[in-house]
DNA sequence: ACGTTACTTTCGAAAGC
DNA sequence: GCTTTAAAAAGTAACGT
């Protein structure tokens, strides 16, 4: 039986600047820049390579979101700290970082049934009604997964990649020994 | 003496006056959907729950009536969509739906299984069907269960294509558009289950 | 009856209302 | 609680053609 697989598919992160920000300046000196402070505190700015966004505050505090790595995170809020320097920000070259929030797609490659899984599992919501997929709240590592008929899951929560993996093994595990896992017979039967 | 009694009052009504609030509430609408005193009282037994839980704290007392009404359908097993439901209430279908989460989860309910049979006699009752056809559909729903077409899928429009099957088998015909309005899916809802269905438990629908 | 776009769910941080 | 950002999963919905 082959093993779960996954893939990392968004970072969130904040980043201390250390140096309060002139939004309403940075804002005119900045084209692509979105600020509507009414209707949001933050300054918006789209970076197209790597491709991410950014929340930045007066504070000097920023989320960046859409990374698809630590290295292209990191390489991002380079980028944005050159930028807002280019335009009359101040701040130092290398801002603390730390990833707040991990999501994953993933695959069991084997189908899952679900209803036995929402009687099963104690942490588990199932409402095809509202959702397609069942909820099921992880206590260690604490994520939460949606996890499809399909055998298509979605991890979110995590802080760190290992917890990702871990997580994802796990309701692997925890699922084939409830007896929810089914081998994909189509895939099966045209190997032979 | 006056006073202590002013609040006693006070105090049996900050309990008793959202009780009866939700009360009324509950009765208005279960009146204009149709629904059985047992699941009201169901309903109330679950929002006076709630509400000694503190749950009702910063929250409308529609929505949360509303996600009771809900629950207590689906306990009774006659479930009423959340559509329905918040058709005849001022909150959200989208805040009914997380006041139902939060009462779910916060009171450890867990509830039966969403069945699309459970949708069944309403469809067939609306469209004037026989008994015949809800038989048929309660089949047809049986089978897919077993294959498993079912996971994921919204129990209305389930239930919705297997009468529409069932429909055409029979030959007391109604369009996907009176089984969509029905079940209060859309078309596109049972076209693409009644397909899939169709397909998948090898049903050869007759051609008219 | 297509196709496209958009919404449902999960997560977390930021600052302010 | 709400506002904003990004991303996946699978289903349903609402457009246009």
């Amino acid at each position: 039986m082959p093993n779960p697989t996954y893939r990392i598919e968004n970072i969130v992160a904040t980043v201390n600047l250390g140096v309060d920000l002139d939004l309403d300046k940075l804002a005119e000196r900045l084209p692509a820049a979105e600020y509507n402070p009414e209707q949001f505190p933050g300054l918006i700015l789209r970076l197209q390579r790597p491709k991410i966004s950014a929340l930045i505050f007066r504070t000097g505090k920023m989320v960046c979101t859409g990374a698809k790595s630590e290295n292209e995170l990191k390489r991002a809020v380079k980028e944005l700290v050159r930028l807002l320097n280019e335009h009359g920000a101040d701040v130092p070259i290398t801002p603390e970082i730390q990833v707040q929030n991990i999501v994953a797609s993933g695959n069991l490659h084997a189908e899952v049934d679900i209803e036995k899984s929402a009687l099963m599992l104690e942490n588990s919501m199932y409402e095809p009604e509202q959702f397609p997929g069942l909820i099921y709240r992880m206590d260690d590592p604490k994520v939460v997964l949606l996890i499809f008929s399909s055998g298509k899951i979605v991890c979110t929560g995590a802080k760190k990649e290992m917890q990702v993996k871990d997580a994802v093994f796990k309701i692997h595990d925890v699922l084939k020994d409830i007896g929810a896992l089914y081998e994909e017979v189509s895939k099966e039967e045209e190997e032979f | 003496k006056y006073r202590k009694w002013q609040q006693r009052v006070r105090v049996q009504t900050s309990y008793e006056r959202n009780v009866i609030q939700a009360m009324n509430e509950l009765s208005r609408i279960s009146s204009q959907l149709g629904i059985p005193k047992a699941c009201v009282d169901e309903a109330m037994g679950v929002y006076e729950q709630v509400l000694t839980k503190g749950l009702v704290r910063g929250r409308s007392v529609e929505a949360i009536v509303a996600a009771c009404l809900h629950m207590a359908c689906r306990k009774i097993g006659m479930p009423r969509s959340l559509d329905e439901i918040s058709q005849y209430t001022r909150a959200s279908r989208k805040e009914v739906a997380r006041c139902f989460r939060l009462i779910a989860r916060e009171l450890g309910v867990r509830l039966p299984l969403s069945d699309p049979k459970l949708y069944v006699p309403r469809i067939v009752e609306q469209l004037k069907l026989s008994g015949e056809i809800l038989k048929e559909a309660l089949n047809i729903l049986e089978q897919a269960k077993k294959r498993g077409l079912t996971a994921g899928k919204d129990p209305a429009g389930l239930a919705a294509a297997a009468v529409y099957i069932a429909s055409l088998l029979r030959g007391e015909v109604r369009t996907q558009k009176e089984v969509a309005m029905a079940a209060q899916v859309t078309e596109v809802t049972v076209r693409n289950r009644y397909k899939e269905l169709a397909r998948e438990l090898n049903i050869k629908i007759p051609i008219k």
